[in-house]
DNA sequence: TCGGTCAATAGTGTATTCACTTGTGGCTTG
DNA sequence: CAAGCCACAAGTGAATACACTATTGACCGA
C-alpha cells in the first residue's frame, strides 16, 4: 500500500477544468459545491488549497472560506494539519437521507398545516398542480418535460417548506438533498405512472393542508418521501442481482 | 432609530473576558462557540473580527475560520461585506427545535433497533440504566443529582445515537441541542416524579431495542422527547400567565 | 537486503498588509 | 432649515509572506 508519487496525484486531485469555467461570479464556495456535488472532483479526495486556488484563479483565502463552508455543510471533513478532504457518503446514508427527509418534510408539512398558507403560498401550490395535471394529462414524456417537472416539484416543496416558517428545518432538508451520489449506479428512474402517483400526492397533501389536518399532512408527505426511497432500493436491488443495462436514467429530483 | 457610538459600542459587542481565560488549548471555534451558547456574547450582535481577535489573542485568520465554521452550524448569519451576526432564534424555533429532535431521535432509535446494539452499546446502556434507577430510588434529588443524571441521560441517548449509525443524523441532532436558549426563561424544571418517568422511558425504549422491534422503539423515543417540549410548553404559559417565581431551575437534560 | 533515521519538500496554519465597501458625520447649497 | 453630496473612518475581503507540521524519499548501518 506504498504511495507511489503517481498513486498519490491521480488519488488526489485531478483538475477538472470546468471549475475556473463557471461564471466567477459565482462565489468560489458554489462553485466548489457543484464541482463536489456533479462529481467533478469525485468522493475521497483530499483538496490542496494551492491547487485550487490555480485552478480558481483566486488566493488560498476565499479557497479556505469556502472550505470552511462546505465542511460547515457536512460535504467536507477536516483532519487538522491535513487539511479537507471530501466526505464519502456510503450507500446506507444515502439511503438513509430520504428517511431523514421523510420525516423532515412530514414535520415541515405539519407545520405548515398548523401554520396555514398564505395567499402566495396557495396561488404557487395551485400553479404547480395544475401545470403538473398538464403535463401528464398528455399521457408520455416528450423531451424536456422531466426537468419541466422537476421544477413544479420543487415548487411545490418549497412553498410548503417555506410556509413551515422554521429556517433550521429547512436547512436540514436542504442537507438532506445535498448528499452526494457515490455513483451514478444510484440514480432512479421514473416512470410516468409513477410520477403520476406522486403529483397525485401532492393534491391530497395540499388538500390536508387546506383543511387544516396537521397529522394527516405530515403522514402523507413522509409517506410520499419514503416512496422514493423505495424506487431507489427497488432500482439497486434489481441492478445488483440482474445489472440489466437500464441504469442511468435520468433522475428528476421526485 | 439613528445610532450614536456609544449605541452601536454598547449593541454589537462587549468583550466577555471569559472568553479569553479559557484555555488557549481550547480551538478558537470552540471558545466562541461556548461563549455564544453560555449567553456571554447575546444574540443578535455583530461580531467583529478585529476586536475578537483582540480579545482572544490570535490574528483575524483563525478568527474568520471559526466565524465560517460557527456559520455552518447554523450559530451565526453571514451578510457580505458586513461580517457574521449571532443569530437570533425565535420563540417559535426554540420550541420547534424539539418536535425536530423527537423526529430525528426517533428515527436514530429506530435505526438501532434495525442494526441491533454491539456489546460495548449494551455494557454503558444497561449501566446508564441501572445507576439511573440507583439515584432516582433514593426518592428525592441531593446536591450534584441533577448534573449526575443530566451525564447517565447523555450516555444512553449517545450510545443509541452511535448505534443508528448515521453520521449526518448524528450530526443534526448535535445541531437540536445547540439551540442557544434566547433567554433564561426557557429553562425546564424537573422535578424527580417526572424524571422517574423519563428514566422509565428508557427502560422500554431499551427493551424495544433489544427486541427489534424498530417501529415501537421509534415511537417511544419520538414520544420521549416530545415530552420534553410539552414540559417546555407548559412551563412558559405558566410562566407568561402567572409568572411566579418558580422560573431558572436548573434543567438537566431531559 | 531490510529497517531505521534524517533531511528535504510539500502543504497547512497563522500573521500581516493592502484593497475595497459601507456607513457616518459634516459641509454645502438650494 | 433641510436635503443631498462628499470625505473620512471603520471594517470586511483578498492576497501574500512566514512558520510549523507531516510525509516521503534517500542514505546509512546492521
Amino acid at each position: 500500500m506504498s504511495n507511489t508519487p503517481l498513486d498519490r496525484a491521480s488519488r488526489e486531485q485531478e483538475l477538472p477544468g470546468s471549475i475556473r469555467d463557471g461564471r466567477s461570479a459565482l462565489s468560489v464556495t458554489d462553485r466548489l459545491r457543484e464541482a463536489i456535488l456533479g462529481g467533478e472532483i469525485g468522493t475521497g479526495v483530499r483538496l490542496n488549497e494551492v491547487r485550487l486556488s490555480q485552478t480558481m484563479e483566486v488566493s488560498r483565502t476565499p479557497v479556505r472560506a469556502a472550505l470552511q463552508a462546505l465542511a460547515g455543510e457536512g460535504l467536507l471533513d477536516y483532519v487538522p494539519n491535513r487539511g479537507f478532504l471530501v466526505r464519502t457518503f456510503p450507500l446506507s446514508e444515502i439511503v438513509d437521507a430520504y428517511d431523514i427527509r421523510a420525516q423532515l418534510e412530514g414535520l415541515a408539512t405539519r407545520f405548515a398545516a398548523e401554520r396555514g398558507l398564505s395567499v402566495q403560498d396557495r396561488d404557487v401550490i395551485e400553479q404547480a398542480l395544475s401545470d403538473g395535471d398538464a403535463l401528464l394529462d398528455k399521457g408520455v414524456f416528450e423531451t424536456g418535460d422531466m426537468s419541466r417537472y422537476r421544477i413544479i416539484n420543487g415548487n411545490f416543496h418549497d412553498t410548503i417548506l417555506g410556509a413551515a416558517k422554521n429556517r433550521m428545518l429547512g436547512e436540514m432538508i436542504r442537507i438532506c438533498h445535498h448528499v452526494p451520489v457515490s455513483s451514478n449506479r444510484n440514480i432512479v428512474a421514473f416512470e410516468h405512472r409513477n410520477v403520476r402517483r406522486r403529483h397525485d400526492d401532492h393534491h391530497r397533501i395540499y388538500e390536508a393542508i387546506l383543511s387544516r389536518e396537521p397529522h394527516r399532512a405530515e403522514a402523507l408527505m413522509r409517506e410520499h418521501v419514503a416512496g422514493i426511497k423505495s424506487l431507489l432500493v427497488n432500482t439497486l436491488k434489481r441492478q445488483t442481482v440482474g445489472d440489466d443495462g437500464n441504469r442511468a436514467l435520468p433522475d428528476f429530483g421526485e
